[in-house]
DNA sequence: ATCAATATTATTGTACACGATTATTTTGCT
DNA sequence: AGCAAAATAATCGTGTACAATAATATTGAT
């Protein structure tokens, strides 16, 4: 007497493909930039707090080393960051905005401000969504580090 | 005068972690299967559908040969699925559910039921919360096959 | 001051994801 | 029948994710 599991019925298959049409909305519209959605959040959390290290970047994005150290070799490469050793902490790898990425950033903000506004979602709608979302998340973290019982 | 962009007030962004979460949460419940996500929902559809194709499976998990192929061969090489060239069409790969995987059915299910369970989300929220994820999904479909304006 | 414990980044290995291309087979048009 | 167009998988290249490990630097207790 087991209860059937139907794909389209969970969640997190929900999810999981939300996120990968917000991948695909994405590469669309970063394609003028050339910047794939993670190297794009990587971004605006540099617009956002300005210089931090590798593990302050990846506390904000909730990445770890293993995907930020290629991720910004990349960034650099294609001049948009800056990285360096820091002084005062030889274990810290400061990673710093250029000037073409700080030139680029009000047109970055501007184009996908109006990418995003071509999805016809209220604001109503859109902040409710995100909410739940929001809280499965932390009930997830939750369920994680608690053990299943 | 450009309206900056709050990396914690993006929906794809509150997404792109809960499709994380979710992630990590099932590494745990699959464990005692060695499953990974992208594995187990292809199951999961292999258990709903009975044999299919690659590119059926591709239809309902929303993914391409260049995922499913290498994906199929490794659930193979567990001994989850046999894949063979139909003989009626000879560009089709069915792929099956080995006895293995049958047997195992109710016991994947039962397991993760009760891990699922053990997330503290009442059943009108998931369903809100769902119902909005599915609704954000078909809206950026929309938004990503329309040109932009 | 010493040295074990800790912190930070980089590296390695495995597994997706997906666009683009290739190889093979089938279908449809004449 | 003959052949261009379409369909199906596989392959290749690039870019995440993340666990585990390694390498180096810092801190803290004695």
């Amino acid at each position: 007497m087991v209860k059937p599991i139907h794909l389209d019925e969970q969640l997190c298959f929900s999810i999981y493909k939300a996120q990968k049409q917000f991948n695909h909305f994405y590469a669309q519209a970063l394609a003028p930039f050339k910047l794939t959605y993670p190297q794009y959040i990587t971004l605006l959390s540099l617009y956002e707090h300005g210089t931090m290290s590798v593990k302050e970047v990846g506390q904000t994005l909730a990445l770890d080393s293993g995907t930020l150290t290629p991720l910004m070799k990349r960034l650099e490469k294609d001049g948009w960051i800056t990285r360096k050793r820091s002084a005062v902490d030889e274990r810290r790898v400061d990673v710093s905005l250029t000037a073409k990425a700080l030139s680029l950033r009000d047109e970055i903000y501007e184009h996908v401000g109006s990418c995003v506004s071509a999805i016809d979602l209220s604001h109503d709608e859109f902040e409710a969504v995100k909410t739940g979302v929001d809280n499965v998340d932390a009930k997830l973290t939750a369920a994680i580090t608690q053990p299943t019982r």
